[in-house]
DNA sequence: TCAATTTGTCTATTTATCTATACAACTAGA
DNA sequence: TCTAGTTGTATAGATAAATAGACAAATTGA
């Protein structure tokens, strides 16, 4: 787990040593290799390791830093500060709202823009709708302690749900809205999860610099009987949270 | 879906511009966005598109060409060869071997090294034992159509199974060796999954070049009464593949 | 056959990244 | 207070990435 030493960077990759470096890092101090002194080695000694010149490190731990991973003192050395990534759970019945619960002080979620339109293909499979049928799509940045860590793009049938959008800010929740339709209760169907190079929309939303990996989950949440509800697509920093999938709670309540 | 022009590239952000482009165009291949010709634009609309000069266009284009994404035919423009990732089902109860079936035309996974050795501390913890108990450790590397999409590192525990890995070349998949030590059935209990940049030692064995992505999955198997048999952690090419979480499959067989 | 459009190659220049070296500023401990 | 070890800053040079423009080579359709 700790092996040491002759890590390697590759040149003409068209990834700026400094953010191999960065990566390689920021790998270590999660396997925790770090963990005795709670510190990194020394410029020096990181040159040596990664065979670079020490500047080029500097950038590397210059990256960290601006991220919040580490804290840099002249003359005393660089700390490591942030060490785990969130975990977010995936399961049947895991809502947004309950899942950091414990990890962090505080969550909140706001809707960045709404609005009503034809459904494009994959958004009227996922829903069972008609080609082009009328939907919600609600935009959404969800933070944990001031930072943000997902950016979802929802949609809901329009027909069914007219003013879904509008009653988000009377309610603020889409558990909550959803039971003011009379929907009392609803599952996740189906996810499907992937990784990105961020795109350059989402990069801002997320303050994410250009090259940072996201994690994408599709998902479908569906009324009891199957109905589908909600299509939803996510995208999380992948350098803040992990997904945590839950297999076992998928008896029905 | 399909907004189209104006995408921006970030310069000095330690990601060449062909690279960004190379993973924008990516991105877009897989929305569909090129599905009524099946062709990428010239490279001077490309260029265009980026605002960049057309010989940047062009390196990205020949990333994506040496990975099989598309192929360029000077005179006639460069058309779109492969289009989805593949999809990798996780479930409950899915094994590796079945995963994959109606998606390609062959699929293998071979033991690429193996050892007993002392448990570090997450393995110990995941399968109950004591610290430093004997663990075997397997590492496999999984093929899908020749290409290696997977790379796993495998613990059991080292005094119920000693000689695991001596029975991979006799039985060839982890299920069957299970059955061989009286393990009928096993379920998935959890799963974690994140995203990185892949480290040097999992590039060769997945063919990647640095900066790509790679989806982790933790994983923890275990008999039906609970106890952990498994300890599993897999690295998968982002780019080659994506994860299907079944919520459904939970209820015991 | 010709014109238009596509990718391929070449050379030169600019800009960004990385290296090399030297020294300043700060901290901790002898 | 001094020394060793750390990070911070500055300057110059080498290497790599990106731009610019010109033209060759292949394909397609008129």
């Amino acid at each position: 787990m700790l092996e040491n030493s002759l890590d390697t960077v590759e040149r003409r990759s068209g990834i700026a040593l400094w953010r191999q470096i960065a990566d390689q890092i920021r790998i270590a101090i999660s396997n925790g290799e770090f963990d005795n002194t709670d510190m990194l080695p020394g410029e020096i000694a990181l040159a040596a390791r990664f065979s670079v010149n020490r500047h080029t490190v500097r950038s590397a731990i210059g990256a960290l830093a601006r991220e919040g991973v580490v804290r840099v003192e002249q003359g005393r050395g660089t700390f490591i500060q942030r060490r785990e990534r969130l975990q977010y759970p995936i399961g049947r019945r895991t809502r947004f709202s309950e899942g950091l619960a414990g990890q962090i002080r505080s969550r909140q979620s706001y809707l960045k823009d709404h609005g009503i339109e034809p459904a494009s293909a994959p958004v009227s499979k996922a829903l069972s709708l008609e080609a082009a049928a009328p939907v919600v799509r609600l935009e959404l940045v969800g933070t944990a302690d001031e930072l943000p860590v997902s950016r979802t793009t929802s949609w809901f049938d329009g027909t069914r749900f007219p003013d879904f959008a509008e009653r988000y800010k009377e309610y603020g929740s889409i558990t909550a809205i959803l039971k003011s339709y009379k929907v009392e209760d609803y599952v996740r169907v189906s996810t499907r999860i992937s990784a990105h190079h961020a795109a350059s929309a989402t990069l801002k939303d997320l303050q994410l610099s250009p090259g940072a990996i996201m994690l994408r989950t599709e998902t479908i949440n569906a009324e009891l009987g199957g109905r589908p509800l909600e299509y939803a697509n996510t995208y999380f920093a992948a350098d803040r949270i992990e997904l945590d999938i839950d297999h076992k709670s998928a008896a029905g309540s």
